[in-house]
DNA sequence: GCGACAG
DNA sequence: ATCTTGTCGC
């Protein structure tokens, strides 16, 4: 499938914040998508040793969540963890992947944040411009934002806010009694359709399935590498 | 100046 | 992210 043109950055951090901001600009953070017959997720994995990111993608039937194809790349670990720059550690690895995709996902599931992040341009947004798709971010951890401990239940939520308090985001428990995830929008979607979508790609586990799929592939690419190399 | 800080 | 076994709780 196509990844847009930028595939292969090799940037400063200094560079990498300027072309957040021109991400934030470009970013539609809204949109109706009709109802997906094709959801996928991607992770990926690190080797810090051998310098080197191991990105996975899985393609999923919705609402069957039945895996339909699975893509893997393996790339060099050229930028260091930033916070509020992991995408280009990740994105990379991640775009190779998703290029190697024969199907065309609906919507596409984020380890990471979307517009939740410092600059309104987190890995989810990156990776929804570079796709031109609707791109939802989920994440296990707060990057920003302020937020009230949701109900208890699967489904119950809270809003992410800004500093200004201008909603980025939404606090979702997606098990019952079990820490939330933090949902955001990527790229052409809306937050309540991003937030139902994530409730529905769920299989009893705090992470959409797309999502968990990928980070098991990724960690065995990883895995069979180490073994064989 | 002192914390906070996706993966 | 990753390093790592058992263990407390539903």
């Amino acid at each position: 499938m196509n990844v847009g043109q930028f595939h292969s950055w090799t940037v400063t951090p200094r560079e990498a914040v300027r072309i957040q901001e021109q991400i934030r600009a470009l970013v539609i953070p809204r949109g109706r998508t009709p109802r997906p017959k094709l959801v996928a997720g991607a992770d990926a994995a690190f080797d810090l040793h051998a310098r080197q990111v191991y990105a996975a993608v899985v393609v999923l039937a919705y609402p069957d969540l039945e895996v339909v194809e699975t893509a893997v790349s393996r790339h060099r670990l050229s930028f260091p963890y930033v916070p509020g720059l992991l995408s280009f550690r990740e994105a990379p690895a991640l775009l190779r992947a998703f290029s190697k995709l024969r199907h065309e996902p609906d919507v596409v599931f984020i380890d990471g944040h979307g517009l939740s992040h410092p600059r309104a341009a987190g890995l989810a947004c990156h990776i929804g411009l570079c796709l031109e798709k609707p791109t939802i971010g989920c994440a296990k951890s707060r990057l920003i934002g302020g937020y009230r401990e949701p109900g208890p239940k699967r489904g119950a939520t809270s809003p992410l806010l800004s500093r200004d308090k201008k909603v980025i985001g939404s606090v979702l428990r997606t098990c019952d009694n079990v820490r939330p995830v933090f949902v955001s929008v990527g790229h052409r979607i809306g937050l309540a359709q991003a937030v139902r979508l994530t409730l529905a790609c769920g299989k009893g586990y705090r992470v959409p399935e797309p999502t968990r799929q990928a980070d098991i592939l990724a960690e065995r690419a990883k895995r069979e590498a180490a073994g064989s190399g």
